[in-house]
DNA sequence: GTTGACAAACTAATAACATTAGTTTATATT
DNA sequence: AATATAAACTAATGTTATTAGTTTGTCAAC
């Protein structure tokens, strides 16, 4: 009986590939000696190279998007925000090149996606609901976060700063001072 | 006489081909066509394509950083601060493929780029002066600004959200409500 | 059990790329 | 005018992704 190479393992391999040698490693010639075939072989299971980039990143955003619901559940208000902030950031340091495949699909337009990506949006909307912002403020709101959120994993990326103000406390600190400019902001 | 071929050409043409055409599409190959040479003349003028790379984030590092203090230029306080922030955003925008050679330095501990960014800190550091922060809770807010801006970048280029909430407001309200959120903090 | 179909492997070949070595040529300096 | 040097060139190599065409293994129907 032949090794038996399913999609599921091509994205495993393709994984492990990008979060212990960085994205770019991701070559269909190193795949193809993980699981010890010939790079053409590939394209009995996937189309291309692009192909691959994009399930990648549906892979990513789906495990992200789950880790995401765990930390919310059980919380409310500013602890929930802040929850699933950081838990955005410790899913990008445990799978940094996950992360950047979710950051550099090669279509991300892509309707898997973007169907994730608004099951994550519509569920924040949820967590914010209690602050009775209109529809349109939320909106800001959500995207300010994703923007810190994905901000700082660039920044960590780059490394380089004074370790003497460790980039967890830095973290930390924005998400509570841009939630305590929300809030400031309702009570006016 | 020949066309001359200096260090600045080369860098000026490899802008206008990731601007327009986007970071991936920076070859030798390419850049050398647009020079007419051949593509292995290019080493007499840089060492490898990871050196042209690096030399285009601090290029771009360079014109950013200019901008930058431009924007803040005359003003003081939150107006600065939010200047500070429109300006990298307005920067990444008009220059998508620069930014992107910012964010994608082959080697981003490079002692130029280093020096570079900090010198932005340090303007940062200045405009934060009359807030008193402690140097500590300084640097968080600069991470944080930071964070946002770059944030935004990668939300920008992925596209594809509700049109129906413009992007620039988003920056907008994200940049007043950390602001706000700053000073809430300290007048605790 | 043999046959036949299909999936999934293979080999061979091509085109785009970065890079190195060795050679020629043009310009500037002595 | 002679020569040194910078900067172009050609030729070659190794790594990619990708396509076409072929072989082979497995499973189901007969």
């Amino acid at each position: 009986m032949r090794e038996k190479i399913t999609r599921q393992a091509i994205l495993q391999v393709s994984e492990e590939i990008v979060n212990q040698e960085g994205y770019e490693s991701l070559t269909l010639a190193k795949l193809a000696k993980v699981l010890k075939i010939k790079t053409p072989s590939l394209y009995n299971h996937i189309s291309n190279l692009n192909d691959l980039r994009n399930e990648l990143a549906v892979h990513a955003l789906k495990q992200l998007s789950h880790q995401i619901m765990m930390s919310a559940v059980g919380k409310a208000g500013d602890v929930a925000l802040k929850s699933i902030g950081l838990a955005d950031i410790h899913f990008m340091s445990e799978n940094p090149g996950l992360y950047d495949a979710m950051l550099r699909a090669p279509d991300p337009q892509n309707e898997e996606i973007e169907k994730i990506s608004s099951e994550i949006i519509s569920m924040l909307l949820r967590v914010l609901e209690p602050y009775h912002l209109s529809e349109e403020h939320a909106i800001h709101i959500i995207r300010g976060l994703r923007a810190l959120s994905h901000g700082f994993n660039t920044l960590e990326r780059r490394g380089g700063f004074n370790m003497n103000v460790p980039l967890e406390d830095s973290i930390s600190v924005a998400f509570d001072t841009f939630i305590k400019g929300m809030i400031t902001t309702l009570k006016k």
